[in-house]
RNA sequence: GGGCGUGUGGCGGAAUUGGCAGACGUGCUAGACUUAGGAUCUAGUGGGGUAACCCGUGGAGGUUCGAGUCCUCUCACGCCCA
């Protein structure tokens, strides 16, 4: 054994042992039981940063923990391959986006090996590869199939610097989920996935997920945004006309003073003939903040009061939501108020705070100048015909009542969560399987013709419509089902598609059949922890269940939901701020392997923070995760002679200790307690870290000629509990330490509640709340035995004196309160 | 504007059910060893006070024998949704 701790000397050669032995090689065994641990596969761009270390840890310390405790454990590592990135770099380098891709592949596999990370690899999956997009294009099939793939010409979200679709998840704030540009809108025929068919059961299941932080559990019910209401028609006067909207404010239909609806409503186009009209709704702003909007020459009646209300195309009313046409409710709307106010039309109040509703009862008809905003809560109802008294909520129930009776209306559920548009303009993508023929139509390429292969040799500018469109021997093509000429679709599909099943495809990554092994999903799914960045919560997370769902009905798998637990980690930050090049404070995660090896580098990210918290990275905390290493390694080399020894850990007689030795033995019990509590509790590893420094902290001061068998006892156990965390020194000191076989083929440590057990306390006892002494007393004496030991302490007695009693209260092995 | 979350030493963070606030690490101070120290080891380290003691978990109240923890209000920051 070397006398100092060389990080570089040990780590190859134990991530080497792991390899060979194919520690991490899994395949379905009943006999045990599975654990499937997985991180959130990274996008290969060129380099590990320091996200993905914290990440890829805590996923590896909990498989190595899991695997010690006995658990068949799949962890599997692969590549987000496919997105825009490569694209760019293809254009900058003039490199094929797949050289570039597998280029960096190839560097980021060997910087995980060297993190030490303990993936089974032959498992991984590329979602660039041939071998896994075509299993995209299978489900696209199957889906079109069963009618949960369509396609639609949309008014839809377009990245400008992007040059392509984005789907509405995937714009935030106004701007593009990756470049931040601000997102215009385009008229585009696209292909969707009716991830809306699956809005029901998606609430429903939220419920379920019980291991998600309920943080993520409530935005997916947010943006899935059930609602309750009402469809209801108005007929359009002079007309055989009506139209139709959603409101889920029908306590409000009193108030309605008039009707918006989409510029691009099938009504602009049927009823306006007047020239003048039709070029003023052509000019409103498409700014949705600058309300404006154009009388059509048309009435609505109002189906509860019968009263004509003028109809107007407004720009803020959009087609995609619900039914492009709204009732506009000033008083209680603060869209329809200000449209209101600018165009000098009627506010009916309708709804009254509770506790106005007793004075005033005259006067609220008019156009309300004192009004300054709609009133938007709920209250009673006023000026609503039989409806009047009544609070929203129960108007609500009874006016959906009566529209339905009266066949004015009926009650709908309405959901917020759009269809996924999962077509993009782009080259580096999944080639949507689909072919144009003049004769058939649009029909899907037949299964055994799968898969529709990249081409290779695209044109990539970065500017104009798709690549593909652009490649003659791609785009012409015959038809399957007439065999004429037809054309190819030229779009490729949103890469969140590769990511919503790759967890699946790793349970039988090899399979040729089918996307996934029926009975190899069955044993290995759910994922039993999963782990990644909060960013996630809708994006990937939602399409992941909702592809999960549709396989489940197709088939493949017999789960309603793909991720059991969800940790979703925290952010890396230095100096405050998140790091990226343009502030400079990257940390290079090569550089501190080299400098300081990986296992302090895991044990730092570990230590400094936990894990579903930001962690404000230090180098001094580095230096001292390395130094702890470091003191442990010089001690097991100094002790070498007592350690390396071989004899049985079992220490049979416990009863005929030194006090010291009973110490040691105690302390290493409550530390083998804690680590695993604070392990299995919630993933807290700083506090598992902090209690093995206390651990080691007392093997430090102990003296070894005092018991050799506790001290070996103590250290190997230590050296057990800190692997996960530091395999690499951990496996080595292990060796060392006179430790039989691999460490990770050792069962996790067992505690022994007697033995951990303190056999004396110190009692805390205060007057009147303040601390007055502490005392050491036996563990486990009564009540009374307590009670007297404090009032026995001087301290406690120059307090009391003869004051009298006004009650005392006893903690049983904590505290005393005297209240005087 | 609405919803959720967070707030503890110079810093990162600990604290089963309400029961010794500040574990562990870092930083700092002093000392030892040393040619040297940005290595290592030892001791100290929330604030005030010579001390006995007093104060202290963003702020103000409340419940309680006892509150970082529970309740009400409030401020700041963060995230999500408009």
């Amino acid at each position: 054994m070397e006398e100092k701790y060389n990080a570089r000397n040990i780590e190859e050669r134990w991530q080497d042992f792991w390899d060979r032995k194919g520690l991490f090689s899994v395949d379905e065994n009943a006999d045990l039981p599975k654990f499937y641990c997985l991180e959130m596969f990274p996008y290969p761009s060129g380099r590990i940063h320091m996200g993905h270390v914290r990440n890829y840890v805590i996923g590896d310390v909990i498989t190595r923990y899991k695997k010690m405790c006995g658990f068949n454990v799949l962890h599997p590592m692969g590549w987000d391959a496919f997105g825009m990135p490569a694209e760019n770099a293809a254009i900058k380098h003039g490199l094929h986006p797949s050289e570039w891709t597998n280029d960096n592949i190839d560097y980021m596999r060997q910087q995980l090996k060297k993190l030490g990370l303990g993936y089974d690899w032959k498992r991984e999956v590329t979602t660039c590869n041939p071998g896994y997009y075509r299993w995209n294009q299978w489900f696209f099939i199957k889906m079109l199939e069963k009618g949960l793939a369509y396609k639609k010409s949309a008014s839809v979200n377009w990245c400008p610097s992007c040059e392509t679709v984005l789907a509405n998840e995937q714009v935030i704030d106004d701007g593009c989920w990756r470049c931040d540009t601000t997102v215009t809108k385009k008229e585009l025929e696209q292909w969707f996935f009716r991830i809306t068919g699956y809005a029901e059961e998606l609430l429903k299941d939220a419920d379920t997920l019980t291991g998600w932080p309920e943080k993520v559990v409530t935005m997916q019910r947010n943006w899935i945004g059930r609602s309750e209401g009402v469809d209801v028609d108005f007929k359009i006067s002079g007309t055989d006309k009506s139209m139709r909207i959603f409101t889920t404010r029908h306590d409000t239909l009193y108030g309605t003073t008039f009707m918006s609806i989409a510029r691009t409503h099938p009504l602009v186009t049927d009823l306006i003939k007047d020239v003048k009209v039709r070029k003023a709704i052509e000019l409103l702003s498409d700014d949705p903040e600058e309300k404006e909007g154009v009388f059509t020459g048309y009435h609505a009646v109002n189906p509860l009061t019968e009263k004509e209300i003028p109809i107007y195309v407004a720009n803020f009313v959009l087609m995609e939501y619900g039914t492009g046409a709204v009732m506009a409710v000033p008083a209680h709307d603060q869209r329809d108020f200000e449209f209101a106010k600018k165009y000098d039309l009627p506010i009916k109040i309708v709804i009254e705070k509770a506790e106005d509703i007793s004075q005033n009862t005259e006067c609220r008809t008019q156009t309300s100048g004192h009004l300054t905003d709609a009133f938007e809560d709920d209250g009673v109802l006023v000026e609503s015909a039989q409806f009047s008294g009544l609070p929203s909520k129960e108007a609500r129930v009874q006016i959906a009542d009566y529209l339905e009776k009266e066949g004015l209306g009926k009650k709908v559920v309405n959901y917020k969560l759009r269809d996924w548009g999962i077509s993009r303009q782009r080259y580096w993508g999944t080639p949507i399987p689909v072919v144009y023929c003049d004769t058939c139509g649009t029909l899907p390429v037949p299964e055994e013709d799968l898969p529709v292969i990249l081409p290779e040799n695209a044109v990539l500018t970065g500017a104009g419509s798709s690549p593909l469109a652009e490649l003659n021997e791609f785009v012409e093509t015959v038809c399957p089902a007439c065999g004429k000429p037809a054309r190819r679709d030229t779009d490729t599909m949103d890469t969140f598609v590769d990511s919503s099943w790759y967890f699946l495809r790793y349970c039988s990554p090899w399979s040729e059949q089918g996307p996934v092994d029926v009975t190899a999903v069955d044993y290995w799914m759910a994922v039993d922890q999963y782990i990644g960045g909060i960013e996630h919560a809708v994006l990937h997370l939602l399409y992941s269940r909702f592809f999960t769902k549709m396989i489940r009905d197709i088939g493949l798998a017999r789960i309603d939901e793909p991720f059991k637990s969800l940790l979703t980690q925290g952010m890396v930050i230095k100096d405050g701020a998140k790091m990226s090049k343009s502030k400079g404070n990257v940390v290079d995660p090569d550089f501190l392997v080299n400098k300081y090896g990986t296992d302090t580098v895991r044990l730092f990210c570990m230590f400094a923070a936990p894990p579903e918290r930001d962690l404000e990275w230090s180098d001094q905390g580095v230096e001292g995760a390395y130094r702890f290493l470091n003191r442990i390694w010089t001690y097991v080399y100094k002790h070498h002679d007592v350690l390396n020894v071989v004899i049985s850990d079992e220490l049979n007689d416990v009863s005929e200790l030194s006090s010291p030795a009973s110490g040691l033995l105690r302390k290493t019990h409550q530390t083998i307690k804690k680590v695993t509590r604070s392990i299995e509790r919630d993933y807290h590893f700083n506090t598992s870290i902090a209690a093995l420094m206390e651990l080691v902290n007392e093997i430090l001061c102990f003296n070894a000629s005092d018991n050799e068998d506790v001290l070996r006892f103590s250290v190997r156990q230590m050296i057990l509990l800190i692997s996960p965390f530091a395999p690499h020194i951990a496996e080595e000191l292990w060796k060392e330490a006179g430790g039989k076989g691999g460490i990770f083929d050792q069962d996790w440590p067992e505690w022994n509640e007697d033995i951990a057990k303190e056999d004396e306390i110190e009692l805390v006892v205060q007057v009147n709340g303040k601390i007055r002494a502490k005392m050491k007393i036996p563990a486990g004496l009564d009540d009374d035995a307590i009670r007297k030991k404090a009032f026995a302490d001087i301290k406690v007695q120059e307090y009391v004196k003869d004051t009298p009693l006004k009650k005392v209260i006893v903690v049983r092995s904590r505290l005393v309160n005297i209240v005087i």
